[in-house]
DNA sequence: TCCCTATTGCGTAAACTTTACAGAATAAAA
DNA sequence: TTTTATTCTGTAAAGTTTACGCAATAGGGA
């Protein structure tokens, strides 16, 4: 919604289109400067800052909304999206005097308002999605109440709207779990990286660090990752070897299943 | 529900006190006879069984929600219950002629129709949640609209109404991954238990035969049962320890989280 | 050009965990 | 008293994880 036209249609006629008492969340993670971080918006006259997040078409799967609401917001298509977690039992989500002055304070900047019997006013439970994503593709859409967005680190995040801080917990939790059912990883990294690259990325995911030599072994011996016969010159000194994923495999690790460091 | 008039009383005013859109399906798990069963309802002149499930009240938490609809089911309060997934992909979920039809076969016993604007015809999205039940505690409230009612054996579960199979599917993913994790044993089995029983029950849930030495070594090892100092006398041999859950250790389990067998 | 240094690459021993496997003990029934 | 079904327990081998140190070298600086 990149205009005040589009907002005031969306108040007006979006209970047409939607599910009402129902949203998505989407904690997306992306990698950079050895951080996991997320992305963060905040809307027009709002102090705390959220998770994006969206609507349900009223004959759209949950999975294919959870894709549009992705796309819509960073221009990414064919993102990784996992469900973790419907969340409705914080009482800020049956608040509904507090949910509607939100929304008003947001809305304002449309010149609208609405009442209590709105459809926005309502509670909502919400479904959580995690995504991965490659940092460096997303680019934020500009919408016309969102003021603001950022990226931080997961062991930063500032107080946040709702129970948008729960939300991002279970995430993170989900997120560790499945960190070698799924590949993880090639959703974060370029195709090819070196050893040191794939293991910050392991250490920032997990909080805790790993020997570099037993990293090694391990992740080689489970077939996660394949070294190949290129090197990469890189900064100061030495040139590492590159490691891609080994995606054959990765039916494999689903069945082993669950952490494994 | 147990009168016609109830259910009438419900379908005219039941959009008062629930949310639309939105449903929460039980997949309730019972131990008996060696084998891990689910408890499946059958509805008024419909050919499929279903899961027994409900609505969420406009200002009620979901976890209350799915408590208070367990205990409806089978009076039991205080039940081991997990939130796993929510389905809304499924095409049968999508399909409010069909919908329509199947809840007005069920109405019909009631004298009661809904058109296909009414809030029970149209598309629901549902929280799946499990539930560890004594099997013998458990005694299904005799309802109007329900016919009939079955345990299962997880691995003979008929074909069910919509998505249902899915849901009993992922439920019985989600349990085996985290049978370690929670004391799932505990809400399954008897306050004490013998060596064999539990084995029976872990590999009713796995799927797959132990060793019963090994299978001893490391659940006692792992801090998950303790072995007593009483004995039981059972039908015509030996009268095996008893063994029982160490609930102390129930959180270090957590962390150390995930599938163990 | 040479040396220094930061980084990468590689291997082995010890500790621990998991698996495989069999025979002795005993309560109850015949 | 004998038989039988069931429970009880231990050890060796294989596999996995952890801990740990040194050699090689590319690039930068003297």
């Amino acid at each position: 919604m990149n205009s005040p036209e589009e907002v005031v249609d969306f108040i007006y006629n979006g209970h047409q289109r939607f599910l009402p008492h129902l949203s998505i969340d989407c904690v997306i993670f992306g990698y950079h400067d050895q951080q996991l971080k997320i992305l963060l918006i905040r809307y027009h006259d709002q102090e705390h800052w959220s998770l994006p997040g969206g609507y349900v078409e009223r004959q759209e799967g949950l999975t294919a909304a959870a894709h549009r609401i992705l796309s819509e917001k960073t221009q990414l298509t064919n993102l990784y999206l996992q469900q973790f977690y419907t969340f409705g039992d914080s009482p800020t989500r049956l608040n509904r005097i507090e949910i509607q002055d939100n929304h008003n304070k947001v809305y304002a900047k449309a010149n609208v308002a609405i009442d209590e019997e709105h459809w926005l006013s309502k509670r909502t439970l919400s479904v959580g999605y995690y995504a991965l994503v490659d940092y460096h593709e997303v680019s934020v859409t500009p919408e016309f109440l969102v003021v603001d967005y950022a990226w931080v680190d997961v062991n930063a995040v500032p107080s946040l709207q709702y129970d948008h801080n729960e939300i991002i917990d279970k995430a993170l939790l989900t997120l560790r779990s499945q960190l070698y059912q799924q590949s993880v990883g090639y959703n974060l990294l370029p195709e090819k990286f070196t050893l040191s690259e794939i293991q910050a990325l392991y250490e920032a995911i997990l909080g805790k660090p790993f020997d570099r030599r037993n990293f090694r072994k391990k992740m080689v011996a489970l077939g996660v990752i394949r070294q190949l016969d290129e090197r990469r010159k890189i900064g100061p000194h030495r040139s590492p070897y590159l490691y891609d994923f080994n995606l054959e495999n990765a039916s494999k690790l689903q069945e082993a299943g669950g952490v494994i460091f």
